[in-house]
DNA sequence: ATAGTTGCAAAAGCTTTGCAGTATG
DNA sequence: CATACTGCAAAGCTTTTGCAACTAT
């Protein structure tokens, strides 16, 4: 399923969506599609605000409101993550069908990169072990600066 | 260092403030070292509203501009870390003289525990190798659910 | 003396909430 | 046709900013 296209993944993200909807007797309105077909056609790592914006260019109307309510929605179905890269700021990245990974992110210029380490998994087993808790998720994030001025024109 | 007293590691981190400080010609105001005392004479974990609040119960009056001003300041000397356990909440914590750590957050009564693991810094080292960028910090965070109803009492 | 700091209050930025209207099942 | 959902605007929270007053050097 990782190496599905994009249009793939979406068919896919839509899948899930409807099924958990269904199943919680939640409704299948179709902001609640448009919103996660802007999220799995375009690019990771955005904000709520963004994702506003971005969807009134496409004259597709919602209101901020269903945004942020949606996002909760496809957090809580895994559609999505959520992550805080340190400037209080939340950002969102689709993730259903895509590899689990973690984040270098540079201070300077907000440039993220991605990357995977296997041996991490040992880690985070060892580090959780104590009774009655459940690990729901892991984030490495691994903060740096730009040597040179022109950081962002550098990544 | 690490097994000094918490009025030893006070000690120590106020002849560090003070002197970098000195060195970029910034005012050593009491106000300053009397947020510093606050912080490493108390519980670590801590936003800056609480902050704002303890010093005002023990009848130091600073206000909010200062103490966000002086968290800054802090968090640059390497004197206090800044966190983001996702629930867009900065939390600050006191950092020299004690040994580096990562978090377990539970994500329903927000306990926070802390570990070590000397693995990750091969991990870290390996994912950050990149020309040009300089690692400044490394966050792992695992959050966690209780699968006990009584989530707070049990830790 | 002078410029870095403080305090206060206003403003900014992101997110949540209340409510009236709408549309899904 | 009942009620979950949407849109809008107001409110809530945390953090930042502008400016006059103060104080460390």
């Amino acid at each position: 399923m990782e190496n599905d296209s994009l249009t793939d993944k979406l068919k896919k993200a839509k899948d899930r969506f409807k099924s958990i909807l269904e199943k919680n007797k939640n409704r299948k309105t179709p902001e609640r599609f448009a919103i996660l077909e802007e999220i799995y056609l375009n690019q990771t790592h955005f904000d709520a605000e963004s994702l506003y914006i971005k969807m009134k260019q496409n004259s597709y109307r919602v209101s901020r409101a269903t945004i942020y309510n949606t996002l909760d929605i496809l957090v809580e179905c895994d559609l999505v993550m959520r992550h805080q890269f340190g400037n209080n700021k939340t950002l969102y990245e689709k993730s259903y069908g895509f590899p689990e990974h973690h984040h270098i992110v540079c201070e300077q210029c907000g440039y993220i990169r991605e990357f995977t380490d296997e041996r991490l998994n040992g880690i985070v087993e060892d580090a959780a072990q104590l009774p009655n808790n459940e690990i729901n998720r892991t984030a490495l994030n691994i903060y740096t600066s730009c040597l040179d001025q022109d950081c962002v024109n550098l990544h």
